[in-house]
This record gives structure tokens, sequence and C-alpha cells, in this order.
DNA sequence: AACGCAATTTGATATAGATCAAATAGATTG
DNA sequence: CAATCTATTTGATCTATATCAAATTGCGTT
């Protein structure tokens, strides 16, 4: 089971040497938890990363008292309060799994000592945080210039699934749009 | 003159073993560029990333034939087309310099070469990266919920400097308004 | 299958900021 | 210092999407 898990990781990032792969093994736990459960709750310190082995989660901020989904993870996917774990503040996310799940979970100690330790797991990280930078921009001048139809289209070809798994109301704050008008998006799409 | 270079890389991003630093100054070049220096084209296979040792710079992309900035680098910071850095691919950016300015030019080959040889240069990427992330969440959420105004009035806050050495286009296109809506916003700050 | 709650849709109206066009102010140059 | 060019401001109008409110659909329970 490991194996499949480090093989994975291997071919969606970065490769790790044995020795570095036993040590994850070691200090990882694996966490079983129920759709809905709460993972991270704004404020904590909230000093832990989930790599999603089975099942998906979410990090959201709220902003004016609305829930803003301002990440999602499925397989073999990361996930944190990127600020709390990067910076030790408290967390403005909170991050919940949006089905059943199995997750790795490593703590921040956990992660840097793996990261001092053993170079191949600091580029594992390098290789993360290139990638998330990039979604970003991606994010960034889709907002700025794509219509809201557009950006759900596009949402549906990288996420294929995402309709079945995640509540709209998630992907609209997504998104950036109100749930309204994803509604008023969805609907016309096979019109004519 | 690298002496203290290195001391505000350390300073602000990690530290260097005597090696690593010997080497980065071994490898690096300086370049000295004159206002409006184009250091990337779009469409490049862009592979270099700069320190600004003095001066600014900003990438920026064209939509639907519109110059958009996208990132501004000062005294001590980063400058590359991540897109083509990270992945290979074709620049989306230009890249040039808003001032005359002294820049360290490194190329992908150079970097990955004293990340594979040095820890501390490998983790030095990371914690540039961690940066980037962290600068793009906040962003997004600017963008997402904060109005044109408060924007401007928080770039101001973070880079009080940036109205005297960038042009106001470039710093609307950052912030996602036409240039018409920031002169707007400027104007009545002072009005009652 | 009817009940109750949550998820989604529909409708009417409001608004920040875009767009297009033109005027003005500031710089730069011969 | 007039001439030209560029940066900035001002004005009028338009639009995508938000907001608020209400209707409807779908679902898990008894």
């Amino acid at each position: 089971m490991f194996e499949s898990i480090l093989k994975l990781i291997e071919e969606q990032y970065a490769p790790l040497s044995k020795e570095c792969q036993d040590e994850l093994i070691q200090q990882a736990s694996i966490l079983n938890k129920t759709k809905g459960s709460v993972l991270i709750r704004e404020g904590q310190y909230a000093d832990q990363v989930y790599y999603i082995i089975k099942g998906c989660a979410r990090a959201y901020y709220l902003n004016d008292g609305r829930d803003i989904s301002d990440w999602f993870a499925f397989e073999n996917g990361f996930i944190s309060s990127i600020v709390s774990f990067s910076t030790g503040e408290p967390s403005p996310h909170y991050v919940e799994v949006l089905e059943d799940s199995m997750l790795l979970e490593l703590s921040k100690a956990q992660v840097e000592n793996l990261a001092k330790r053993y170079h191949d797991f600091e580029h594992l990280m390098r290789v993360i945080l290139t990638e998330t930078a990039l979604q970003q921009r991606t994010r960034i001048s889709s907002i700025l210039f794509q219509k809201a139809e557009q950006r759900y289209e596009k949402l549906l070809n990288i996420y294929p699934d995402v309709l079945r798994r995640v509540p709209l109301t998630h992907i609209a704050s997504y998104l950036g749009i109100t749930l309204e008008t994803l509604s008023r998006i969805r609907r016309p799409h096979s019109a004519l």
C-alpha cells in the first residue's frame, strides 16, 4: 500500500530515496475521515499538511461571513492551510473533507525535519510549491479575464468529475461567482 | 559587493553555505540594463531567473492585445517567466526592466545544478516559491473581494514608492482595473 | 408516499467598473 | 519655447454579475 502511494508521489511530483521513503512512511500518520470532518479550523495554528490517498478535501475561508472555497485536493494531491503552515500564523482557512477520505498527515516539524535531512524531500517540497504557484497564476488571470462561464468550463475540463464530488456552492465560490450565477450558467449549456 | 548581496538574500530568504555561495557567485552573471530593456519576450523558451540588485522590473503578458502586469520585482526580489522557467514551455510573459537596473542572472540549468549539488540552495528555492505562493493567494482574495480602491491602497502600503517607480498603467493592470478607473480612484483621495 | 430540509433555480433590480471617446496635462525634443 | 508625443483625467454609456427574495426541486427519513 505504501509502495503504491510513494510511486504515485514519485510520478506526479519527484522521486525520493529509499531511506527518505522509509522515514516518511514511519513519520506520517494515516487518517480516515468521514465526509464533513473538519481537519483545520480558522484561527488554529495549523501546522499539518495532508496528502489525499482517497477522497477529497477543500480549504475555505470566511469573507464577510461567506464561505469561500480556496483550494480543492483530490487523490494524489496535497492540502494544508498554506498560510499557517508556511508562516506559523493562525490559519485563515478551514480545511474539511468532502467525502469519506483516507489521508496521510505530516506536521510541519516532520516536514521540516525530513526536508532538512533529505535533499530529495526538500526538492519534493519545491516541486509541490512550484505547481501551486503555477496553478494560482492561472487562477488569477482566469478571474481577471475570463467570464464566469469560461471559468466554469475550464474547471470541468481539469476536473471532469468535480460536479459529482463537490457541491455547486463550493464550485461557485471557488470560481469567484455566486451560486445564482453558476446556476444560470449551467442551464443554457445545452440550449440551441 | 557580492558579500552584501548574499547577506541580503540570506536575511530575506535563507542562508547558503560558503561553498554554495562561492559557486553561486561564480555561476551568476551580473547584468546592467537600461530602463525599458526587455529581458524576456513572449514565446521564448525563457529559462533565466533574475535577482534585482538595484532597480526594478516587471513581468507582463498580453491579454487580447492588452498589456497586463503580472509581477513586479524591486531590490532583493526575484523575477522570471515563472511558467517558462518551471515548465519549459514558451513564455507567455515579457519581462522588462522599469529603471536602469543591475541584475544577477542564472539560467535554469545553473539553478537546477546548484539545487542538485547544494541542499541549502534547494531550500532557498523552496522559500522563494513559498513566498510567491503566499503572495498570489493574497492577490486572489484581494481581486475577488476588495474594491479597486482598497486594492490600490493596499499596494501603496506594501510598496510605498511604487508610484514613483512604476507608471500608472502598469499599476492599474496589476490591480485588475483599467487606467481610467485607477485615475478616478486616485483623485478623491483627499476629498473629504 | 408524504414530510421536512437543503440544494438549486428563477426573477427583478442595483452597481462597480468597463468601454469608447475626447480633453487636458506633462515631458521630451528639435 | 513651440511642437510633438505620452500619460493622465474626465465624461457618457453599457454590461456582467451581485444582491435579495421567492419558488422549486431533490432527497433522506420515517
